[in-house]
DNA sequence: TATAATGGTTCGGTTATCTCGAACTATTAA
DNA sequence: TTAATAGTTCGAGATAACCGAACCATTATA
């Protein structure tokens, strides 16, 4: 049969997703949305409020600082993850460039760890670091980034086919990659390579570099790519330099992910 | 009448917390906590991993890194919450000492934003700074840190009163306050003061000092707070220095919150 | 000042669906 | 071979989700 869901929940996560993407919303802009009548809408956010799940400012919706107990607790929980941030941060150092750890997630990618490259963002001015906001957590289609396709050279057929039977290929920019054939082709270079690239198919003017990261048990943890403006990515440094460093501090972490394995064996 | 809620969906976010205290959990293990029938767990599970609110690794269930996604989105919707991030750091910088931004939610504090301040948990490996996880997320009882009781001493009283009935005044050490009356005391001196203490109230061996931020139309927005081993807080470092440059700060931040508020109409 | 618009809330009746327990399969451990 | 654990589906009964309407309170508009 098909699969069997808790639907009231599932309305109650609809409602946490639009509030988020209209950026908050009051009580009948929520009902004009999600067209369903306002007394229900009024039930769920009630439900969310008083979990802490949402909060209120006057009469408007917000997502609630709740999110940031689970989201946290999903960051640090896996050891794997915290070694990555290093690597990423280590990385970054090296090469002066911007860094991205990429975790798949409900077949998309979901932004774990980055390094604040000042540069990248704000040319000059260093105070804007630590203002300018993280953008960990946001999704990534897979198939538009370095991170995202290097994952996806590794799935199986079948949980390959559902990440397309979910998103499909949405264009992104004009170099973005939306033939299915073109694709299959893609993933089988990345894995002769074992490097990913993205030239300007998620956003134009970016080229990014990207490795999987493999777990002790063989399976995908996920991945981390150099990103930087075309203008610095070019011949040589593009095409091999900068792979070889990822290269090398990508097996880096795995050993260190595997060493840490066998520590809790001891 | 008592308040409406949708049960279904707090049966679903009680198997996310259960599944976050356990620390990952399977089926059955849900089952026995959570005191219903296992088809019924199942079927919850089943709604919240097709979402990816929960991942699996085997057999076991854990939190997923969507909450990543709204937990960053919560903390960096704020303009607010990020200066209140550089104030954070640029304190931690002048004095030397661990900072932490809080905010209220769920009538108790959460762990907004931190300094990493690398003598406070690992006196000597700089390596270690980027690999101690992050406890952004984390939730304090207001009563027993010093952020929470500045936070505290500007609620209105039937406010007050919500958090007590929510959650009391549980022990943390021997020094936290536990009698009401007495606590009470203390709130008026905090609002005397414009400066909460708390010394040894949360762990043992550790000294803060606290002050609300005021938004621009006069709501409590949270509280920074200073934290450090009782050793470093001694005689008027503690009781006056800290406190003073803590003011300074704080007071600061207020107008740099108020300024940006007013950038958004012009 | 009257009037409209918006948000918050409660109500009862209908219906969808949540919940339960049992049953069955698959996989792994003893 | 047996036991233990996990995953899954089923139908029946009980629950509570959902709706629409109505009401009050507050704020904006005429």
């Amino acid at each position: 049969m098909t699969k069997q869901t808790a639907k009231t929940t599932k309305r109650s996560l609809d409602v946490i997703d639009t509030i988020q993407t209209l950026g908050g919303a009051t009580l009948d802009e929520l009902t004009g949305e999600l067209e369903i009548a306002r007394s229900t809408v009024h039930l769920h956010l009630q439900t969310l409020l008083e979990e802490g799940y949402l909060t209120k400012e006057g009469a408007v919706y917000h997502i609630g600082l709740r999110f940031l107990n689970h989201g946290e607790y999903a960051r640090s929980r896996k050891k794997a993850y915290t070694l990555a941030k290093q690597t990423v941060t280590d990385l970054s150092d090296r090469i002066d460039e911007e860094v991205e750890f990429v975790v798949e997630n409900d077949n998309r990618g979901i932004l774990v760890h980055e390094s604040f490259h000042p540069d990248s963002h704000f040319p000059t001015k260093e105070r804007h670091i630590s203002t300018t906001p993280s953008s960990a957590g946001i999704y990534y289609y897979l198939h538009s980034v370095a991170t995202g396709k290097a994952i996806l050279a590794e799935f199986p057929d079948e949980h390959l086919e559902a990440v397309l039977d979910d998103w499909g290929l949405p264009e992104q920019t004009a170099h973005t990659i939306t033939d299915q054939d073109e694709f299959f082709r893609e993933l089988e270079e990345i894995r002769d390579r074992g490097i990913a690239f993205a030239d300007e198919e998620y956003v134009d003017g970016l080229r990014e570099v990207g490795r999987r990261v493999i777990g002790p048990d063989g399976s995908v943890l996920g991945a981390i790519a150099i990103i930087g403006p075309k203008y610095r990515f070019t011949n040589e440094r593009y095409t091999s330099e900068l792979p070889e460093i990822l290269r090398e501090y990508v097996n880096d972490l795995e050993t260190e992910i595997s060493d840490s394995y066998l520590d809790d064996y001891r």
